[in-house]
DNA sequence: ACCGATCAGGCAAGGGCTTTCCCGGCAGCG
DNA sequence: CGCTGCCGGGAAAGCCCTTGCCTGATCGGT
């Protein structure tokens, strides 16, 4: 690998030269030697060793995104819209995937920091358990008390810069929606237990419908289709009476339909599915899913611009907006069954 | 940001020990130092100056990947692949996007080698331009001339180690089958020109049907549901005749869908779709579709695997074959029309 | 009790780059 | 003609860490 010196020694000048030529540098350089140098790196293909850089100059540029699983469809949009930001703002972004594991997001944040990243954003739900919180917590007040600007999406519970999607709300919309429409026998495909996006969405669920949810109409099971699917078939079999079933994602919503349709069970007339998010594929899939819709893009292109941003006074929160999206998936409760 | 001197002198020992100790370091250091060290890590919080120990010891540890774009599913399941082989293998991921420009692509492979990574590897379609690829060799050329490796997928342009989808064969296979239904009049739904992976699709779709594809019966757009809901419509607006149409992604497919039922016509009655890539959607749309299906996750593994083993005296190639997946979207052509 | 072997720990040299500081040379001024 | 000031270029210090080599001490053997 060429160096800043072979350079300088093919050029004829000294490192400090053809450094100031290469970055571009205040100091005035002649132009004879500025050729001699740019003649040298394009021979050399010279490329400057990031992290000898990184080191000489207190300059921090790349930036951590710390995600669930990129591959999920619900990171994956809220990946674009942090992307957009971070190469509009010219950065480099270091995407790492916790698969849900709070140790390995504690190692991450530890990796992060040792790349000197000058943020990181913690994107995907939080835990419930306060143990866990405080490890991270403790973790990211280290980084945060180096200079590092730490923001978080959907994490209510963290300290530092956040964007919040409006879980609980949004879930309300839902559950009044369910109410007015006649459903009373209602169920639910959850997410893991563990995350504060399902407790939320399971409470707002209840506020809207006007009366807490009974755990025995909660299924709880990944955030996927397939967990969807088997959380459907247990539900069902559980309680044959529900008019309607309330999927915490639009992943599970596309199982349990896919499931209804196995078993011969027409949606919206027997039963209602309501998916979460209202990720690309909800309006393809038949019937098309009535969901709540989060600006994901928009929330991680807002949480890439506070983790840029200066640090504030105080933490900045900002809270978007859910809306119910109506499509085919959901209708009136059947009269009696 | 603590340093190692900042440990060292709380501990009351030389930088030397500290870094002993943190490391593991084969030397012996007595019992108590050690804990003396542990201890001072612990209160200060301590976290290696990642680029610091990378620039004091050649080892290098994180690989790049270069994607089209993570968000969109075929990369996403990809990226999956990539990651369980560099997560076992204890390596961190840099995942860059060039959203299909090729100027950006050779941007990131520099920025990739300034990063000193110790294997780049590269996702996606290839460009038919050979220009644009002849650029992109140097560049890798030069990063594997230094001792990095390289590992690509899908650009059987590109020298270096490589894992290849079948492609071609796999769009034999579905013209084949399409032939073998009566369809004659089959249009296409194809992604950007300039991309290899279009244009293998399309010869391979040629030899399956026995005869090359009319360039009328063709229409380039994005690689997007919306891409290929708008071709779609021109297609069908262009020759009203057509009872098959081949989408060359899944995502494609799902917009030809959605615009054959807006338009009321009966899929696969009146007019077959079939997909490509067996994305996970494909199974939940309706009708289901009819796709081929490649192995994207395995792809990816296999192509870490590759960046990560040590070099062979020959690029190495795999291929990995196509399977065509029989769901509700492909029927007979009809008789007449 | 002395010598050599063994062992733990520290010194210091890098690794590649940036940047401050200094120096030599030149022009301009008195 | 001599001095000052400016300007372009280079020497070198430092960023933080690892590690080969050296030193001082301890221990065993004789």
């Amino acid at each position: 690998m060429a160096t800043l010196a072979d350079v300088a020694r093919r050029a004829g000048v000294s490192p400090a030269t053809a450094s100031r030529v290469i970055n571009g540098s205040s100091k005035p350089v002649a132009d004879e030697l500025r050729e001699r140098v740019l003649k040298a790196v394009a021979e050399l293909r010279y490329v400057p060793n990031a992290h000898a850089q990184l080191l000489a100059r207190p300059q921090r540029s790349v930036v951590g995104v710390l995600v669930h699983d990129v591959s999920d469809p619900y990171f994956a949009e809220v990946t674009r819209g942090l992307q957009r930001v971070a190469t509009e703002r010219g950065r480099l972004v270091i995407i790492c995937n916790s698969y849900r594991d709070p140790e390995r997001e504690v190692e991450y944040v530890d990796l992060l920091r040792a790349q000197q990243v000058a943020a990181i954003v913690l994107a995907g739900s939080g835990y419930r358990d306060p143990t866990v919180n405080a490890l991270l917590d403790e973790r990211l007040a280290a980084y945060a008390a180096t200079g590092g600007r730490v923001a978080v999406i959907g994490r209510h519970r963290h300290r530092g810069d956040a964007v919040l999607p409006a879980n609980e709300e949004g879930a309300r919309l839902l559950g009044a929606e369910l109410r007015r429409l006649g459903h009373r026998a209602v169920g639910v495909l959850a997410g893991p237990r563990s995350l504060t996006t399902t407790s939320d969405r399971i409470a707002g669920l209840g506020a809207g419908l006007g009366e807490p949810l009974p755990e025995a109409s909660i299924r709880y099971a990944d955030f996927t289709r397939d967990g969807g699917s088997r959380a459907a078939a247990e539900l069902l079999d559980a309680a044959p009476g529900l008019t309607a079933i309330v999927a915490l994602n639009d992943s599970m919503a596309v199982g349990a339909l896919n499931l209804l349709r196995a078993r011969g069970v027409r949606v919206p007339a027997e039963v209602s599915v309501v998916g979460f998010d209202d990720m690309p594929i909800a309006a393809d899939v038949t019937p098309a899913l009535t969901t709540v819709r989060l600006p994901l893009a928009e929330l991680g292109a807002r949480a890439m611009t506070l983790a840029l941003d200066p640090a504030g006074d105080r933490d900045r929160v900002e809270t978007l907006p859910a809306e119910l999206v109506h499509r085919d998936s959901l209708g009136p409760a059947p009269a009696e069954r």
